[in-house]
DNA sequence: AAGACGAAAGTGGTTGA
DNA sequence: TCAACAACTTTCGTCTT
């Protein structure tokens, strides 16, 4: 993919430490914070390498927190404080029932504290993440929006534990994107987010089942002006190409069919009609699918259809 | 020579016992 | 957990323009 300088655009961010909406774009150091508690909330924004979260959390206001840097993938690695539950002190000796009772409550709060901020470390890092794949595949705000909203309940829920938080983003994007009729393929966000098919498909699965949301089956229509643009074919091809899918969606339905393949079957036909044919290999690279792919659409198609075209 | 076609074998993921 | 299965890909030989 070429090089591009990306805008990081924040208008969903709210800040995870004080809820404040006013987050401030430094560009200067390159740095994003909020304007009301002073937190950073992503540094390097510019740059758009996958290592970019290097990150370090401060908070100038009451209870000051500081500590090492914090890990890329391990949101609770080298910060965690353990109080065991053996009620010694450090050379053994009993304590004190009155100690006891005092150290039951710090154990408590400490641990109700570390959740707290571990969720919202999590939280940080993956809306970072969110907005830099969002932007890098050029999703509107309500998408991000929604994702965001999604990931929270994800989080929220507990189902982030053994996941890259990198996966379960790239995952509610894809089925935010499905949800919204806004046609991303699974290999696209992969492309974008620098996670493999195979986990981004995991991961939604998983989330999928768990939150229960009911995600519909892709409409091939929906790839339809996506391909069509990036084949240079005009709105009349694009409106016969959706005729030809809506006409065998009624019919012997294309159920089973990659959305993808169908979208390019029918593109191919409809440019071939309309005298602005394109060859199969051309309408197969924009489409992601192969020619043979295609070709056995294509072939559904036309007999389904009763098609007279000829190429 | 390039594009279209289709058969055959291989791949990765889903499903159901 | 494993095997069957469907969709799709890869590869390749042949036909058409």
């Amino acid at each position: 993919m070429a090089t591009k300088t990306e805008s990081v655009s924040i208008s969903t961010a709210k800040c995870p430490e004080c809820g404040g909406k006013r987050i401030i774009k430094d560009y200067e150091r390159g740095e994003l914070l909020c304007g009301s508690c002073g937190l950073i909330i992503a540094e390097n924004i510019e740059d758009m390498g996958p290592e970019w979260r290097a990150f370090d959390a401060e908070q100038k206001g009451k209870r000051a927190r500081g500590g090492a840097p914090i890990k890329y993938m391990r949101p609770n690695k080298g910060l965690v404080t353990e109080i065991d539950q053996y009620n010694r002190d450090i050379r053994g000796a009993k304590i004190s029932p009155r100690k006891q009772a005092q150290l039951y409550r710090i154990r408590k709060w400490h641990k109700r504290v570390s959740i707290a901020t571990s969720m919202e470390r999590n939280l940080v890092i993956a809306l970072a993440e969110l907005d830099r794949v969002a932007s890098s595949l050029g999703l509107p705000e309500n998408i991000k929006e929604s994702a965001a909203l999604l990931y929270r309940r994800a989080v929220k829920e507990e189902l982030i534990r053994g996941r890259l938080i990198e996966s379960v983003v790239a995952a509610v994007i894809y089925a935010i994107c499905r949800m919204q009729g806004i046609p991303r393929t699974l290999d696209e966000i992969s492309k974008a987010s620098g996670i493999e098919k195979k986990e981004i498909g995991r991961a939604y699965r998983f989330i999928k089942i768990e939150l229960d949301v009911d995600v519909p089956l892709t409409d091939p229509s929906q790839y339809v002006p996506k391909f069509a643009t990036a084949l240079r074919l005009g709105g009349s091809v694009q409106e016969e190409a959706i005729k030809l899918i809506k006409k065998s969606l009624r019919k012997g339905l294309i159920s089973g069919r990659g959305p993808t393949g169908v979208a390019a079957a029918a593109l191919y036909i409809a440019s071939a009609m309309f005298g602005e044919k394109r060859t199969q290999k051309e309408v197969a690279d924009v489409a992601g699918v192969t020619e043979v792919t295609i070709r056995n659409r294509y072939r559904e198609l036309k007999k389904e259809l009763g098609l007279k075209v000829n190429l």
